[in-house]
Parts: C-alpha cells; structure tokens; sequence
DNA sequence: ATAACATATGAACACATGTTCATATGAAAG
DNA sequence: CTTTCATATGAACATGTGTTCATATGTTAT
C-alpha cells in the first residue's frame, strides 16, 4: 500500500515518520559512510594514528608500519580524497598529516570509546 | 638489514621510531579499525543515525529505511557486537538504541566535519 | 644524459562484505 | 495447539576492497 514503506509491518507510524524526517540528506549521510570506511581499515587508521602526532613522508609511512610503498600511497590517496589528510610536496618527497582538527577529534573519540572496553 | 622496517628507505630513523612508539597497540587499532568500519556501510550509519533520535524496533527500522527485516537484522547484529547499539526486548519486538553517548559524539562529528565541505 | 630516488598509478587477484532467500526461534493471540 | 507476528540466523551469491607487481612520473645527483 505504503511503497516507501516497503510493506513492512509499522508499530508506530508517527514514530517512522518522524525518524524519516531527522534523517540527514543522503548525499551527506553516504560522505560520512566513505569517510568512516575509509578509516575502518587498520593499516589506514594506523596511517592517520602516526600523522596524528607527526608530518611524516611516504616512505618513513611505509617503514613505520611495515607496508609496501605501493600500498601506503593507494591507502594514502583514499585519504586524500576524502579530505582526512593533506600533503606538501618539498622537493622529491612528499610529507603527509591530517587535514585538520576534526578529524583528530574523531580519532579521539574514537579510541576513547574503544579503550572503555578494558 | 633491519626486519620491522621492512627494507624500505628511511628519511629520518628518529621520528620513524617515535612515530612506532606513540602508536596506540595493535588490539585497540584493529578494535577501533572495526568499530569505524561497522559505521561505513550507508545502510548502518542511516540505523545508528536514527536510533540517535530515539528508540526504535526492528521493524519500524526497516519501514523507515525501506530495508527488508532480514538485512536490518544483519546489521544491527554487527552493530551489538560492537557496542555501538543495545536492544531492549519487550514480549515480542526488540527496541533498539544507542548502547552510550560516545557514540553520539562520534556521529556528531563525523556530520561535522562532513557538512564542512558546502 | 644517466642513474638513483620518492611517489603515484593501473591491472589483477584473493578475500571480505552486504543483501536476499529460506527457515528457525520464541512469544502472543485465536 | 495452531496461527500469526517479531526477530534472528545460515547459506549463497554478487559486488567491493586491499594488496602486490609492474611501471610511470618527476626530482635530484653524478
């Protein structure tokens, strides 16, 4: 009957409806899924974990964390992309670090929800 | 010559080292690494989205979310063994909610840092 | 110019992931 | 007790993801 409702029984429509409305746009709702798949990857949020406290260039990256070069900078672009760090280019290499505050505060948070659990 | 830095080149072996130090240990990463990736997927973010407003039941999940009662299962499942949610069983349907406030903070500022970029 | 270095990129492959479908469990109603 | 309802679960399948390997780009040094 109801197409957007998909034909689910509904205890409490007004409650739905409701919760349908507070719902952000989903052009934000699917940034912030990439964003936070980006940084559910461990090597990836071992990256963003060491730029937390330091710049560092690709190749310290890779040696720090034992990886590859080649998949430190695939890891290192999908980053990029979605705005989680920034890079500045001196002369052959290339330095890393977060891109700002925010994304500190999430790591934060992130980590201090996760340590709760002892 | 050195194993754990994985014959890559090194610009600079005393930040390597620190940058190695600071790093949070490997069972907190991988746990954190989990946590963010349960919140990347569009479908389970848009959950833990609206069960930031109030407590809901599966089923009302599912018809807010035109998801079927099956794939919300699913996920909600990964999001209890996670602690992102807690469920409230009452006779027959189960309501569901956000296990604590970090994790609304973690929403609050992932859309942040999100809705940053007009 | 040529070699060595730092990083980026594309293809390919193995592996993880999310949904669907069918079915199970458990609780209330008839 | 049988049916209906609310939720959970397992198998299966298609799609997505991260790494590796090979190679490209651009920079400094010889």
């Amino acid at each position: 009957m109801n197409d957007d409702l998909c034909e689910v029984k509904v205890t409490d429509l007004a409650k739905v409806r409701r919760a349908q409305e507070e719902m952000k746009p989903a052009e934000v709702v699917i940034l912030l899924a990439e964003t936070f798949r980006a940084l559910g990857d461990p090597n990836r949020l071992r990256l963003v974990g060491m730029l937390a406290a330091q710049e560092l260039c690709v190749c310290d990256l890779a040696a720090a964390l034992g990886m590859s070069q080649s998949a430190v900078s695939h890891s290192l672009r999908v980053l990029r992309q979605l705005r989680l760090v920034r890079s500045r280019k001196a002369s052959k290499t290339i330095y890393y670090r977060l891109d700002d505050q925010h994304i500190e505060r999430l790591l934060a948070d992130g980590f201090e929800h996760v340590e709760e659990r002892v």
